[in-house]
Order: structure tokens, then sequence, then C-alpha cells
DNA sequence: CCCATCAATTGATCTAAATCAATCTTCTAC
DNA sequence: GTAGAAGATTGATTTAGATCAATTGATGGG
């Protein structure tokens, strides 16, 4: 929360230049508004592996992730766990319907966020009505990818379950825009692990490390160090991620 | 849409006597403002087996169901199939972020929803503010949900899911509203089929079944004719559904 | 630069659940 | 009531992916 001077001084700083701008619930802000955001949320940066929301922790802030990437999961008691989504720039983090969080959220490498109080949403969503449009549009958002994750873990193999993951990571963001050229190598960066994919994927990482070694055999993908894939064959993979077979 | 004298008798005919009143997103309505709800929307009837919302059809509407219960799901083209959930009393169908519907929903039995077009919710929203809160929560909630369904359908055996479903099936609508008491039988309706719960967890029909047989004889439940279940044991099957053993 | 540590790969074996295959129920229509 | 059809159960066998077990390859501190 700042004030005066300083407060012009932060709105050019953080918000002007948030990368996160124009993706984000903030796109729905006018830019003279944006002293009004930059007064209600926090930036915050955390380092790699760093918990910043706990599951079931009572739920006070809203977070926007403007710069990295985490990893959203739940746990069970003995340790067995899910991860339900990667989060990326523009991602609105902590819509919860109860007092608590529903999931635990670990920065991938060092990320930074903009966090919102829930009372300071909540005047902002007085002032600016559109927001909680935006906001209901998010959920709705999520909702369906969620419809999709589940036919991936309650019905697909683990071929599919990989080439899936695979072209959503393709699609930066924002979603459907489909694949630039079924034909075109595209070059992702993976900044999760093995057990990380694994455990989105509902595999095991020896599954996970054996199903990558086959496509790469197969030239669908080639593999640069474990962090960093190239999709040779953007179309197969997506025709395998939907479960169409080709010949 | 009904007008004048007959608009009020079917406020008292639709809202009035409406089971899904107190649980549905109307419960944001005063009784006074009901006529506008009424308005708004028309009453639809269903009959068993007929697919009323289609996935990828443009989305016109927005349902909320006021009797009976409905089955979700999205197929893939070769026909594997994912429940993607169960709506009952109160639950509101059709929040979707894109222009078509995710998912398609079958009539489990007969079933009668309230049909409000886009154009009327926005109408709604713009004259009830309190009404788009409700809607995103709702989202909210039905968010939550989804993350433990990935939970049960990623790293569960098929024994937790069953125990899942049952447990889920046991706490009606309104979410958590713990297992009334660890010994207390609890007798449930079980209008899907099996093949509709394999579907919902990820299964196949014949491990269903085994699964149901094997509660039957560790006493956890009785059966009575395939759409009916007791839990003798709703605690054990609590903590089987949550991972956590017992001795 | 080299060792220690941790992540990823690869191989051998096992197993939970799928698949294949009969029955056995339940319900409906006549 | 009874025949037919669909759904559910139960059994035998197979298999995709898990588990167990080394090895190999990265990464970072001294």
């Amino acid at each position: 929360m700042e004030t005066g001077r300083s407060l012009i001084d932060a709105v050019r700083e953080r918000c002007g230049r948030c990368s996160g701008r124009s993706l984000s619930i903030c796109n729905v802000i006018d830019d003279q508004d944006l002293p009004a955001l930059v007064a209600a949320s926090s930036r915050v940066v955390f380092p790699s592996g760093r918990c910043f929301i706990q599951e079931g922790a009572p739920a006070h802030d809203f977070y926007v992730l403007t710069g990295g990437r985490a990893k959203l999961f739940t746990l069970m008691p003995d340790g067995r766990r899910q991860i339900v989504g990667f989060a990326e720039l523009g991602d609105f983090l902590g819509l919860t319907s109860s007092e608590t969080y529903a999931f635990t959220a670990e920065a991938l490498g060092d990320v930074t966020l903009c966090r919102f109080p829930h009372s300071a949403i909540d005047r902002l969503v007085e002032r600016f009505p559109r927001l909680r449009g935006r906001l209901q549009k998010e959920a709705s958002s999520e909702l369906v990818k969620m419809q999709s994750r589940l036919m991936v873990l309650g019905r697909k193999t683990a071929r599919e379950r990989l080439a899936s993951f695979l072209v959503e990571q393709a699609s930066p963001c924002c979603g459907h825009h489909a694949l630039h050229d079924e034909r075109e190598p595209l070059t992702l960066p993976l900044p999760m692990s093995r057990t990380d994919i694994a455990d989105y994927l509902g595999l095991t990482i020896e599954t996970v490390s054996r199903t990558f070694g086959l496509f790469r055999k197969e030239g669908l993908i080639s593999v640069k160090g474990a962090s960093s894939v190239t999709l040779l064959e953007p179309g197969v993979l997506s025709d395998m991620a939907n479960g169409i077979k080709r010949d």
C-alpha cells in the first residue's frame, strides 16, 4: 500500500510495465485507474521451491502471477500428490468457495505475484463492476480446463497423457490458439521436473521418462537436458492427445 | 416468458414452491423480485435419457436444475467417455468461457430445469448485482470439487475411488456437511448405472461391480437392486476415500 | 576441477485393473 | 406369467503401467 508521490512511481513501475497486464484480470481496468489497483495490492517475490499458498490455510489473499511459474497441488495423508495445475503469466490464484485454500502453490523457479487481500478485492469490485464479470470468466475458463484434465486422468493412455501435456504447454496461456503449424517444430521450456509431470498426469516418473524416450525414438520430439523439448511433429502429437489415430 | 395475470400465477407456481429455490442461484433474489426471474426464464422438462446440452453446440442458455438429476460428460472420438459430474437440485449448468458448451448433459430419469437465455441473465445481473457474485461463487465451488476429482482419477485406487463416490453421494448437494454419524447406516438412491459410475471414476464396469461386491462382503455396504445402497460403515468408507488406513 | 547429491533414464519383475467371456438378474413388453 | 433385452455379476486371462533396482547424467559447492 503506497501513497502520494511513491504511488505514482509504483504505478509506473508495477502495472505500467507489467507483463501480465494484458492477460490477467487487470485488463478490465483502464490506465487512469491503475493507481487504485496498485494501492489495493502489493508485489511479492518468492524463491524457487517456496510454498506461498498452503492447502487448508485460511484464504486471506488473491494472487495474480506476474512472473515465473508455479505448480498447484493437493496431497493425501500418505504423501500421494496430485498437481491440479501449473500457473503462468496472468493467472489468478486463490479463488475458493470456502474460507481456506484448496491447494498448495509452490514456486517453480523464482516467482513474482501481485497480492490482493480479499477486502481489497471487494472494494475494487465495487468500484469497477466489470471486474466481477472478469473474475467469473476466469473461473469458468478454469472449469473448462479442469473438465479436459478429468478426461486425461480418467480415460487416456500414458502416451495420450504426455501428448496432451506437451500440446497444452505449447499453447501459451490464453489457450486454444491452435498449434502454429502442423509440421513446424516448436521448442518449449519445461520448468517442472519429471516428478511434477508424473504427478500432473497421474503416472509414475518412470513411465513419464519411458514415454519421453519412445516419443524421441519415434521422431516426435527432441529433448535438450530434461528442461527443454522440441515438438517435431506437433500435428501428430495433437492428434494423439485427442485420441485420433493416423493411418 | 409469461405476462400479466398469468405471470403472477406462474411465479406462485414456479419459484414459490420450487424446491431448488433455496439452493440455487435464485436464493439471492428477494421474494418480491421473483417475477423478474420468472419472466427471464422458462421451465423445461426432459425425459430420461434425453441430452439437453450438447458438447460443442453453441451455448445460448444457462440452466438451473429444479428436479431429478443429470449426468455431464465428454466423449473422445473413439467413444471413450468421462463423466465430469452429476448435477442435482439447485445446480447451475452451462457456465462456459467459450461460445460452446464444454460437455453433454443427459437426463438421469426425468428432469426439470429453468432455462435462462444468456441475454436474460445479462439483464438480471444488471438489475441484481448480487447475482454476479453468486455465479462466481458457484463457479469457484465447482472448481474446488473438480480439484478433488483430479485426485480421485489421478492417484486413488479402485477401492478409494468407489468409497469417494459413495461418500460424495452421501453428502447431499451443498457439500461438506460431514457424514451424520460415523456408524449410522445411511441409505442412498443411485439413479446412475454401473457404467455411469465407471465412467465417472475412470474404471471399467467390471471393476466397479467387483468392488461393490468386496464392500458388501466386508460389511461396509448393503445393496438393494443395483439402484440403492446402504452405507453400513460411513466412517470407514470416508477414511478409505481419503486414503486413511484404520489399525 | 572434482566429488557429492539429486534427477533422469533404463531394465527386470510384479500387479491392479482391463479385457475377454459366460452367466445371472432385473425390468419391460406382450 | 413369460420371453426378450439390457444391465449387473462373476470368473479366467492379459496387459499397461507400477514397483523395484541399478546406472547414468546433470548440477552445484568446495
